[in-house]
DNA sequence: CCTTACAGTTAACACTGTTATCTTAGTGAT
DNA sequence: ATCACTAAGATAACAGTGTTAACTGTAAGG
């Protein structure tokens, strides 16, 4: 082996420790314990050393966010076997709730933290690709249900539609995340209202409803 | 007027400059605008000096909060003379867009960042009640709904009803919010978005849905 | 073998929230 | 009117943050 590769991939290694050590760090003690310095430790290194793999916190953070869209559109996997576009609809807004459930960390810095708008040519996601952008894949299988006239007439954009549903499972997830332990609520199952929403959203914009 | 009011009185005085001093920072410069010492000086004080009036950050920031939560409530009273409880609830996701378009770092400060509960004791709001609480208000809108036999009759949970339907709006909110810039979606406008999943979920969980 | 590139360190800067210590002014009681 | 006390406000400091400049040493390439 040459050096020269050697070299690259030490820094690669190198590069990928630092991410995980920053996600474990988020994910064990929440956002706010990521600092340049604890990451730093948590590999023997001191802080300025990160900036020789990262141009500042933010690149650092955002590929730890890139990684965890990816884990995302993984979490899809299970569904991408579902032929029927609805089905498939219902059992993708299931796996998006276990993703959130099991990554709170991860989502809320996906989805409620403001990030610099991210290049998605500097990502290791293709744009679009239904196998690696999650947001796709919801697209193509709003798509596919349009194409087999399952909505009703005055629905016909994928992106609307799919807005439509990833907003209303969203919504609710969120305020579970945020509001958990609030008094001023009294929050009912999340999975239960979750799927009510999904449900309620369906029967109406779907063509024929199943019970009407 | 005695000394000892004047005293209660300036003391007031100086804790709402500084309520406003902070909000018109987090209104103007955003969240991570709002320091201590910028609210301070702002005011032409030193840093030190909030703390005789606030326990810490969190409690200004709270104190914020509190009365963008009122402001909020104070949004829904244009809606109030409205008396076809289904209507309320459509006019309310209405001025709940305004509000949240209007309010942009209020909104996001109220529902996208994690605080530690508060309790209803401690705050200006009256827990629960319609004229003060805003969850309150949307609540009773819902249970008059369900009183005139207007929702399906699986659904009989006001709670259940008003977090889905908050859910719904809230969601697409967000992700304006949180995503309005980001190359990987497009989105569609908000208000049309959000009055469309309003209007799916009524015709998910209305007894009698207009069309079908 | 010598130069060059570069990973990594130390020290520092400008910030952050927060506290201890001090001054100063005004209140309440005698 | 005088005295003690309360409390507002300021100064200085501490520990922490992201980040940069300057330095060290080691390993690569010619």
């Amino acid at each position: 082996m040459e050096p020269r590769e050697r070299r690259e991939r030490e820094r690669l290694e190198m590069r990928s420790k630092i991410i995980e050590t920053a996600r474990d760090l988020m994910v064990n003690e929440g956002y706010e314990a990521v600092t340049m310095r604890r990451v730093a430790k948590g590999i023997s290194y001191t802080a300025t050393t990160l900036y020789n793999h990262f141009k500042d916190k933010e690149e650092l953070v955002r590929s730890i966010m890139d990684s965890d869209f990816q884990t995302l559109r993984r979490s899809f996997d299970t569904v991408a076997a579902v032929t029927d576009p609805i089905e498939r609809l219902r059992a993708l807004t299931d796996v998006y709730i276990t993703f959130a459930i099991s990554h709170t960390s991860a989502y809320k810095f996906m989805f409620l933290m403001q990030h610099p708008p991210r290049d998605p040519a500097e990502s290791a996601i293709e744009h679009g690709n239904p196998d690696e952008d999650a947001y796709a894949f919801l697209l193509t299988t709003v798509t596919a249900g349009i194409a087999d006239g399952r909505f009703r007439e005055d629905f016909t954009d994928p992106d609307f539609l799919a807005q439509m549903i990833w907003a209303g499972v969203h919504g609710i997830v969120t305020i579970h995340l945020i509001k958990a332990t609030d008094p001023w609520l009294e929050l009912r199952p999340l999975r239960e209202t979750a799927h009510a929403i999904a449900e309620s959203i369906l029967r109406g914009v779907l063509r024929k409803p199943a019970d009407c």
